[in-house]
DNA sequence: GTGAAAGCGCTAACAC
DNA sequence: GTGTTAGCGCTTTCAC
């Protein structure tokens, strides 16, 4: 018992403004509002005029879902990363954003909390959501889902990743330079007992870090008891923890190189309440380079990676792999880390020191 | 020049898998596969097992634009927020997306950089998304375009705004308290000039915080000349900037209160630069409690807005009145502030207890 | 240059 | 209970 053909428009009062209520009051026809839209070449301009001042008199705002649908694009790309918490991910989501948005694109994040097996959940919800890419910035991944990933034939960029994957693009980091410049600073300041904070066990990221800490240690011939080296986990807990530990040894170390400023700012604070001046008992060095880094008391000494950089690189890189038809091809960029000396660095206290308690008492220091 | 009929499946060896897909391969109808995803009740479970099989064996992932498109819902929710680079907004942004994630929920991300007009952009790339709600948790928006707003019928809640808006629901933040507990604190202590940092002119969380501050210092009967108001812009910058100013006047103030947490962080660098101890020559509190405010050097006294608190709130909003069908029906919650004392505050120079060196004075504070 | 019409992948009536 | 089918709002051939 239908009453009106399917043809003929409806006459209710109130419709949903769509695409044919755009055409109807354009007079034109509905693809020709699609064009004008999309900046189709070759519409009539005066055409294209009504159309425009047809969707601002109604207010029209395009379904992207239904845009997204039926063009396979869904003009959405996804970010992961490990923590919104550490203000090193929020610098580099704004710039990805930022470039994302110039480019006509939307970003979804997701965030693993440095739980690789939550990032499963979060490329799910982004394959749903058909991205046309995503950007993997959690310095880490698993095989298996790396496997399952390429399955999916989105483009994808990776930190940290190993190179050679099929496919895959990565935008690597050179941990080397600036941590080698960090330890060097701190042998140049006269400092021979260095420790270590790592990040989570099992991230590449963290493994890299205190590689290449390991290898400037060894090319500047230091030496570095296991017991300099502790575990962290990006955070500052992980950092007042780790400082506490390394800084009651029996032979503490005279600086510590975290492996990322949340680290070293949960050391300060640690070191502080020991009741170790910074940077005259103890000389400490960041990561990343976050903001507030500069304005900690005292300014920290930092490594600078510039997430800007890193985010700006990577929406390049996705868009580049959309234009281009193979997919095979995958870019590879550098990005590279240099040393920020601040204040939290200085040359080490000579034997005169005494900590505040009795803690270290036979502290003879010097080169052995 | 068709070669087959559209009804017939084609049979081209790679095709996309999708809900026919499924069906086929589970040897149902796609009807029974939506029923079976959707998790609609009264399916056989035989056909159930048999559907879920197939899903995973193709590794079928639905569309979400399709189901997006003809159920009317996005299953996306619109955050606005100010500035992702301020550690506040990523605290609340991690309490939105988990709770918006455990109700099945996406979350879409917009940022304003304090930039009122830059919220219509926002907006606009929101509605697009067909989002099925929107916090704007800016502090603050522009008058016209609440009414845009009002016109798309999709649920709001927002922070701080004026409340009897027809139908939006509100988030109600009470500064009053927090920041009595802190100027009170200060009045305690013994401060008779105590400066403030606002936030930028013009957002209704700076006017808010800044009356609550007047009116604070006016209940105690402290006097506060013009000149100890400095209009901020809630960053470190601001912060830095605004307590230069402060603390070269002729007769500084002996404790500064700052909008927020970024900017006392701000001023704390500016007060130590100046040669200033912190707190025995300046007390400085701030606003929000942050992650860091507890790692600063001196960790921070601030006055408590729990981001995740507002966040929970507002999610829970939200998908309160998209069950609701009473549109008009507004709630309206109210998220309280507190003081937590820190060590940036203390007697300040000048009252007779000598306290020659950095000193704790542990009264009610928090350090663990 | 412009319009008509066929779907994009899915859900929700409606029929059985 | 399960299957059939009509669209959701748009883009994109394909005619004209």
């Amino acid at each position: 018992m239908k009453k009106a053909s399917a043809k003929q428009p409806r006459n209710r009062v109130e419709r949903r403004i769509d695409i044919r209520t755009v055409a109807e009051a354009a007079k034109v026809s509905v693809a020709t509002v699609s064009r004008v839209m999309n900046n189709v070449p070759n519409v009539d301009s005066a055409l294209s005029k009504r159309v425009w001042e047809a969707i601002s008199k109604l207010g029209y705002i395009p379904n992207n879902q239904a845009r997204a649908l039926v063009s396979g694009r869904s003009r959405l790309f996804g970010v992961i990363i490990s923590d919104i918490t550490n203000p090193f991910f929020p610098e580099l989501i704004q710039g990805f954003e930022e470039e994302a948005v110039a480019a006509g694109y939307e970003t979804l994040i997701g965030s693993t909390n440095y739980d690789l097996r939550r990032m499963e959940v979060c490329v799910q919800r982004m394959l749903e959501r058909k991205v046309d890419g995503v950007a993997v910035m959690t310095f880490g991944i698993e095989e298996p889902l790396l496997e399952r990933l390429a399955s999916q034939k989105i483009p994808m960029v990776f930190i940290d990743i190993a190179p050679a994957k099929k496919g895959f693009s990565a935008i690597h980091i050179d941990y080397d330079n600036g941590i080698y410049e960090a330890v060097q600073h701190l042998a140049v300041l006269g400092h021979r007992r260095i420790g270590f904070i790592s990040g989570p066990k099992g991230l590449h990221s963290a493994l890299a870090r205190e590689k290449a800490f390991r290898s400037a240690i060894g090319s500047i011939g230091l030496a570095l008891p296991d017991e300099y080296i502790h575990v962290g986990n990006y955070t500052t807990e992980g950092g007042s923890e780790g400082a506490e530990r390394l800084l009651l040894l029996r032979k503490p170390p005279t600086a510590i190189v975290c492996s990322n400023d949340m680290t070293a700012i949960g050391a300060m604070h640690t070191a502080s309440r020991l009741g170790l001046k910074i940077p005259e008992e103890i000389s400490l060095i960041g990561f990343d380079d976050i903001g507030i880094a500069r304005f900690m008391l005292p300014p920290l000494t930092t490594v600078r990676m510039s997430g800007r950089e890193i985010a700006i690189s990577a929406v390049r890189t996705l868009m580049a792999s959309l234009k281009n038809d193979d997919v095979e091809k995958a870019t590879y960029e550098v990005v590279k880390t240099r040393l920020v000396v601040r204040q939290s660095t200085s040359i080490p206290k000579g034997s005169l020191t005494g900590l505040s308690r009795r803690k270290t008492q036979n502290k003879n220091t010097e080169d052995e």
